[in-house]
DNA sequence: GCCTAATTTATTGTTGACAATATTGTCGGC
DNA sequence: GCCGACAATATTGTCAACAATAAATTAGGC
C-alpha cells in the first residue's frame, strides 16, 4: 500500500496544509495560488494540485478564473454579516441538539483536548493551537448528533478562516477561546442547552469584531 | 468564448444531468456509473467525467472507492432522519428570515413559476416539473438575505433527491406540492414568518413519510 | 466435484506532452 | 514621450497513452 503517496490522500493533505496556511494568515486573500508552484513545494504533480484547488473552490476558499489561476478568496463586509450569521444559526441549533448531561466520555475526550491546546498557548505553538482548536469544535459539534449538521458548521468554519486573519494569533483573544472551551465543558455538564448554545455564539465574536475593527475604516474596495 | 463546450461548463452539464437522472428515478442508490460509458454518452473525454464524478462525491450524491468505481449512494435510515432533521432547520430558519411582506417583484417572480410547475404538471412533462419545482425552492430560499444559507438548503435538498425516490413521480403528491407553493407565494403577502416556515416544513413531509412508508419494513441491507 | 491459484478482463489512476489562453514586455508610429 | 499592435512569456486546460488495481474467469490439484 502507498502510505501518504496516494493520490487521493495527497489531494487531502495539500488542501489541509493550504487551509492551515490561511489559518496562521500565511495567505492572504486575494493571493495567487499557482499551480506549478505548489507542485514543486509539495513535490508532486500539477494534476494533485489541481485538484486540491478545485476542492478548495468548491469549499468557498479559492476563487479560481479559468485560464487566469486560483487566488485565495476575499469576503466583502456583507458576505462576512452573513456568514456569521449562518454559523450563529447552525452552532446555536447544534448546541440546542446536545444531549445533556453529555456522556461522562466526552466529556473526558474535550477536556483532554481543552488541555493540549492550553499547552499549545503556554508554547506559543500556533500549529498546535489551531490544531487542538480545530478538533475541540469538530468533537463538540458531532455530539449534537447529526453529521450533516456537523458537516455545515465544519465547512463554515473554515470559511470563516479567511475572515479572522491576525485575531488567531493575537495571544489575548487566544487565551480568552481557550477559557471559553473550559466554559463549553462545564456546560456540557449541566442541564441547560440554552447555557451552552450562549458561550457557543459568544465564543465565535471575537474574530467578527476584529474583522469590522479592521476593515470598518476601509475603503469597501 | 467557447459557448457551451468549455470544459468547465461540460462538467457543470453533466452535474447536472446526473442530478436530473437522480430525481426522476433514472438511477438508483447503488447503481454504478462507469467512466467510459458516461464519455462516450456525454460525447466527451473521461477527464471530465471524472471531474464531475468526483463534484458529485464532494456532494454526497456519489460514492467514490478508490481502483473500484462510482456508485448512487445510499441512505441509511438513519441517514435519513439527520438530513431531514437538518433541512427543517435550515428552511425553517430561512423562512423566519425572509422580510414579510415580500417585494412585489418576488411575488410576481414566484407566482409565475408557480404557473410553469402547474402547467408542467398537467403536461405531466416531469423534466419541466422539476425544474420549475427546483427553481422555486431557490428564488424563495434566497429571498432569506443570506447566500451561505441559501447554498445549504440547496446541498440538503440535492441529498434528499436521493430520497424521495418514487415520491417526485407520483401524480397526487406532485399536486399536493403545487397546492403547498401557492400557499407559500400567500404566506409571503402576510405578516407572520412563523405561518410561512409551517408551511415549509410542512412541504417536505410526503417525501420522507414515503421513505418510511417504503424502506419501513424492509431489510436495512 | 470442489477449492485454490494463476490468468484474463474491466475499470480506475497517473503521467507527460501539447494546446489554448491571458499577461507581460517590446517596438515602431505619431 | 504616449499609444496601439505585435511578440514573448507564464499559466492553465486538454488529451491520449500507459500503469495499477480489483473483479471475473479459467485451469490445475486433490
Amino acid at each position: 500500500m502507498g502510505r501518504d503517496s496516494n493520490s487521493q490522500n495527497s489531494v487531502q493533505h495539500i488542501v489541509r496544509s493550504l487551509e492551515v496556511d490561511i489559518v496562521l494568515g500565511r495567505l492572504y486573500p486575494r493571493e495567487r495560488l499557482v499551480e506549478e508552484q505548489l507542485a514543486k513545494r509539495f513535490e508532486t504533480s500539477r494534476h494533485v494540485v489541481r485538484q486540491a484547488l478545485l476542492e478548495l473552490e468548491i469549499a468557498g476558499l479559492v476563487l479560481r478564473e479559468a485560464n487566469k489561476g486560483s487566488t485565495i478568496c476575499e469576503y466583502g463586509a456583507e458576505e462576512v454579516r452573513q456568514l456569521y450569521q449562518m454559523r450563529e444559526i447552525v452552532e446555536r441549533q447544534a448546541a440546542m441538539l446536545i444531549k445533556l448531561p453529555a456522556a461522562p466520555e466526552s466529556l473526558e475526550l474535550l477536556a483532554g483536548i481543552c488541555e493540549q491546546h492550553a499547552a499549545a498557548i503556554e508554547d506559543s505553538d500556533m500549529l498546535r493551537v489551531v490544531a487542538a482548536n480545530k478538533q475541540f469544535h469538530q468533537v463538540l459539534y458531532r455530539m449534537c448528533g447529526n453529521n450533516f449538521l456537523a458537516d455545515v458548521i465544519d465547512e463554515m468554519a473554515k470559511k470563516a478562516n479567511l475572515v479572522r486573519f491576525t485575531s488567531s494569533t493575537d495571544l489575548a483573544l487566544l487565551k480568552q477561546a481557550r477559557d471559553e472551551h473550559y466554559q463549553v465543558v462545564n456546560a456540557l455538564k449541566g442541564n441547560d442547552n440554552s447555557v451552552l448554545a450562549d458561550i457557543c455564539v459568544k465564543h465565535m465574536q471575537p474574530s467578527r469584531q476584529m474583522y469590522l475593527e479592521k476593515r470598518g475604516h476601509l475603503s469597501p474596495q
